[in-house]
DNA sequence: AGCACGCCGACT
DNA sequence: GTCGGCGTGCTC
C-alpha cells in the first residue's frame, strides 16, 4: 500500500510513502501523516493512495496524525481551486484550511459529519420587526437561498441601517433549510458585543473561531463544526474554510476591509474564496458594507452580482455635519506647528466644557515621524530596512514600524557629530501631549497598537470610554472601525489623506473609507455630531465625497479613473517580489525574470493583452536587511498570468535562484 | 522551505 | 594551512 503525500512547501511535486500494515486499514485521503523527508520528519497530507508508484526504493511513513481526514467534500477541490488561483502548491492551500497545530483526539470510525440529525435553534429571541428596506433586502436573499443556486448579493447600507439584523434573519432561514452558514467579520469587530448578538440568536448552534482561542478550544469548536453540531460559524478571514457540511450562506460584513487578504502564502482573499467555496456547495455569499470595495460595487452596477440598498439609519438619525479645514491656510499663523486648526480647537473646547466625548483620528503612531539633524540634513533611518525612524516618546526610542528594532535617540547627529536632531511629523502621542497641554482638566485616552498591545488593554480603553470616564479618546484607524460611543458628539481628523500622496493605486478608496467610518462615530446617541476634517488636499474628489457621505459620488470618480489607466476591477495584477541578499542581486534576478516573462509571452499565440510594469524598486527597498525588487503583471484575468509564471519561475518559486513572492490580486 | 554538499576569502 | 561565506541541488 501506497501513501501519496504534499507538504506545506512551495513544491509543486508529491511524494510517495510506503503504509506499514499497522495503518493499512485506517489510512484515507485528507488525514495527515508524519513522514521522513531528508534529514528531517515533516508533517504532510495524504492525497491519495495509488496502486503503484515508479520510485523503487519507498521510506514507510511514519505514523498517522489524524484518526479521520480532516479535509472532505468541497473543501478538496477549493484546495484545488486556491492552489492553482493564487500559485501555491496544494500542500500550501490545504495547511490554511486546517487551523495550526490542530490535533484531533478521539477514536478513528466515530467518524464526522453526523449525517442525519441537524440541531435547529431553540428558544430564538424574538426578531425586531424589520424595516422596509430591510424586508425587502431580506426576500431577495430568501428567493436566492431557495434557488439553492450559487448566487453573490451585495448589501449596501449606510452605518447603523441594520445590516447585521438583515444577516441574522437570513441565517435563520439558512438553517431552516437544514443548511450551514459562515459569517466573516474583520477580527477586530468580533468583540463581546458581536459574540452576544449571534449567542442570543442561535444559542449553541453558533461556534466564535477566535484567534486568542487555546489549542485546545480550538480543537473542540473544530470538532463540533465537523461533526454537524454547531451550524454557525462567525470568525475571521480563515473562518472561510470552517469544516461545515451543507453550507448554504457566507457573509463578509463590512468586505471592503482589507483584513480579508491574507499576508502570506496563500496570499488569498476571502471574497473571493467565499465565492469560490458558493460555487462548490451552491450557497449564497452575501458582501456587506457602507462603503463597498470598488470591484465589489462595480460587479454590482454591471448586474453581476446583486444589490441590496438600505439607503437610512434604523432610528432616522441624520449623518453628521462635516466640515473640512484647508491646513494650507494654517500655515504661519503661529510660530508653532500644531495639531489643531483655530476651527477644531473650538469644537474641541466645546466638548471639554460640556462634558461631552470626542474622538481625534491620526493615522500615524508614535510622537514624531522623523528625527532630522539640524546641521547636515540627515534623516535617522532603520539600518536594516529603508524606512525613517519614529520617535516614541513613551519609551523615549527611535522605532523602526517595518521591524520593530529600536534604539535610543541619541543626542546629537551620529554622522556630523555637531547638529542636534529635530523631531518633525506629528503622530498619535504627539497629538496626546497637545491636548493635556490645551486642556489640562480633560480626560484623555489613546489607542493605538502601542496602548493597545496587552491582552486586555483594548477591552479596559473601549470601557473607559464607555462608561465616560474618558472624555477625548484620540487613536489611529483602530478607533474608526466599529466602536459605538453615543456621547461621542465631535470627530476630529488631524490630517487626512496623507495616504494620497502614495504611489498606491488605492489610496483614494482607503481614504474615503477611513474617513466615512470615522465620520460614522460622531453623533450616534440623541445629540447630533458633527466632524472636522484638517487637511492638505481639501479638493481631492475622495475627501469631498467623504464629507458629503455621498459613497455614489465618490465610486463614479474613482471607476473613471480605473477605466481610464485600466486597473483594477478592469484588469486583474500580479504583483511579484524579488528577494536578494544584496541590492544588485535581487535587480539581476529581476531584470533576468523581467526578460523571461517577455519572451515566454510572446512565445504564446493570443496572449495579447498581457503587460509587464516593471522592474521597479520596491515601495519598501530594503526590509530586514532583505533587499527587494518589484514586477507587475497585468492581464484581463488572473489566470493567463499564473499560467506565463508557473512556465516561468524555478520550482520553490524561484528565478536564479533568487526567492520571489507571488501575490495575485495584491492590495 | 530546510539542509546538505561544495568551492573561494581572512584568520589562528 | 583551516573556518565559513552562501550558491546549488535534493527531498519518496
Amino acid at each position: 500500500m501506497i501513501a501519496e503525500v504534499v507538504f506545506n512547501l512551495p513544491l509543486e511535486r508529491s511524494f510517495h510513502y510506503a503504509v506499514p500494515e499497522p495503518l493499512r486499514a485506517g489510512l484515507q485521503r485528507g488525514m495527515r501523516v508524519l513522514v521522513p523527508f531528508g534529514r528531517r520528519e515533516l508533517m504532510g497530507w495524504v492525497v491519495g493512495l495509488p496502486a503503484r508508484s515508479p520510485i523503487k526504493e519507498l521510506k514507510p511513513l511514519r505514523r498517522a496524525v489524524d484518526p479521520v481526514p480532516v479535509i472532505a467534500d468541497e473543501r478538496w477541490v477549493l484546495a484545488e481551486w486556491v492552489s492553482s488561483y493564487y500559485y501555491c502548491s496544494i500542500g500550501e492551500a490545504l495547511a490554511a484550511m486546517v487551523p495550526s497545530g490542530l490535533r484531533l483526539k478521539f477514536a478513528a470510525g466515530s467518524g464526522l459529519g453526523a449525517g442525519g440529525n441537524c440541531p435547529q435553534p431553540s428558544a430564538l429571541s424574538p426578531e425586531p420587526t424589520l424595516t422596509i428596506h430591510q424586508q425587502q433586502g431580506l426576500r431577495r436573499i430568501i428567493e436566492a437561498l431557495d434557488a439553492g443556486r450559487p448566487a453573490t448579493l451585495l448589501v449596501h447600507g449606510v452605518s447603523a441601517s441594520g445590516k447585521t439584523e438583515l444577516y441574522l434573519q437570513a441565517i435563520r432561514h439558512c438553517l431552516a433549510q437544514e443548511r450551514a452558514a459562515i459569517c466573516l467579520v474583520p477580527e477586530i469587530a468580533l468583540t463581546p458585543q458581536t459574540i452576544e448578538r449571534f449567542r442570543d440568536r442561535f444559542g449553541g448552534l453558533v461556534a466564535i473561531w477566535h484567534s486568542r482561542l487555546g489549542a485546545r478550544q480550538r480543537a473542540a469548536e473544530w470538532l463540533r463544526m465537523a461533526r454537524g453540531e454547531c451550524r454557525v460559524v462567525v470568525g475571521p478571514r480563515s473562518a472561510v474554510f470552517a469544516p461545515l457540511q451543507r453550507v448554504g450562506l457566507i457573509i463578509l460584513d463590512e468586505e471592503h476591509e482589507t483584513t480579508y487578504k491574507q499576508e502570506d502564502v496563500p496570499r488569498y482573499h476571502a471574497r473571493d474564496v467565499a465565492q469560490a467555496r458558493a460555487r462548490l456547495a451552491g450557497a449564497v455569499v452575501l458582501l456587506g458594507s457602507a462603503t463597498p470595495s470598488v470591484e465589489s460595487f462595480y460587479q454590482a452596477a454591471r448586474g453581476r452580482i446583486g444589490l441590496i440598498t438600505l439607503p437610512e439609519r434604523v432610528e432616522g438619525r441624520p449623518l453628521p455635519r462635516v466640515d473640512l479645514v484647508d491646513l494650507r491656510e494654517q500655515w504661519g499663523a503661529r510660530g508653532r506647528a500644531t495639531p489643531f486648526s483655530a476651527v477644531l480647537r473650538r469644537a474641541l473646547e466645546q466638548v471639554v466644557e460640556q462634558g461631552d466625548q470626542a474622538m481625534l483620528l491620526l493615522n500615524r503612531r508614535g510622537f514624531a515621524r522623523v528625527a532630522q539633524c539640524q546641521g547636515c540634513g540627515l534623516t535617522l533611518r532603520c539600518d536594516r530596512c529603508s524606512v525613517p525612524l519614529v520617535y516614541h516618546a513613551g519609551r523615549a526610542e527611535l522605532v523602526c514600524h517595518y521591524c520593530s528594532r529600536r534604539e535610543p535617540l541619541p543626542a546629537v547627529c551620529p554622522a556630523c557629530r555637531k547638529g542636534y536632531l529635530r523631531l518633525r511629523g506629528m503622530g498619535t502621542e504627539r497629538v496626546e501631549s497637545e491636548l493635556h497641554r490645551l486642556f489640562p482638566v480633560a480626560r484623555i485616552a489613546r489607542m493605538d497598537l502601542d496602548t493597545t498591545r496587552r491582552r486586555e488593554s483594548h477591552r479596559e480603553l473601549y470601557e473607559a470610554v464607555k462608561t465616560e470616564q474618558v472624555g477625548v479618546l484620540v487613536g489611529t484607524q483602530m478607533i474608526a472601525k466599529g466602536l459605538d460611543f453615543p456621547q461621542v458628539t465631535l470627530v476630529g481628523v488631524v490630517s487626512a489623506a496623507t495616504a494620497l500622496n502614495l504611489p498606491d493605486f488605492r489610496a483614494g478608496e482607503r481614504t474615503f473609507d477611513l474617513l466615512t467610518q470615522m465620520a460614522g462615530r460622531a453623533g450616534r446617541g440623541a445629540r447630533p455630531g458633527r466632524v472636522v476634517i484638517q487637511t492638505y488636499c481639501p479638493g481631492h474628489y475622495a475627501i469631498q465625497a467623504a464629507a458629503r457621505h455621498d459613497y455614489g459620488g465618490f465610486y463614479a470618480e474613482e471607476i473613471r479613473m480605473r477605466r481610464r489607466v485600466g486597473l483594477p476591477p478592469f484588469t486583474h495584477l500580479v504583483e511579484l517580489t524579488v528577494k536578494g541578499t544584496s541590492r544588485e542581486r535581487a535587480q539581476a534576478a529581476a531584470d533576468a525574470l523581467g526578460a523571461a516573462l517577455l519572451v515566454r509571452q510572446r512565445s504564446v499565440a493570443g496572449r495579447a493583452g498581457i503587460t509587464l510594469l516593471g522592474p521597479a524598486p520596491h515601495r519598501i527597498p530594503r526590509l530586514r536587511k532583505t533587499h527587494r525588487v518589484c514586477l507587475i503583471l497585468k492581464g484581463a484575468s488572473a489566470a493567463p498570468l499564473v499560467a506565463l509564471l508557473r512556465r516561468t519561475l524555478q520550482p520553490g518559486r524561484r528565478f536564479k535562484g533568487m526567492p520571489v513572492v507571488v501575490d495575485v490580486d495584491p492590495l
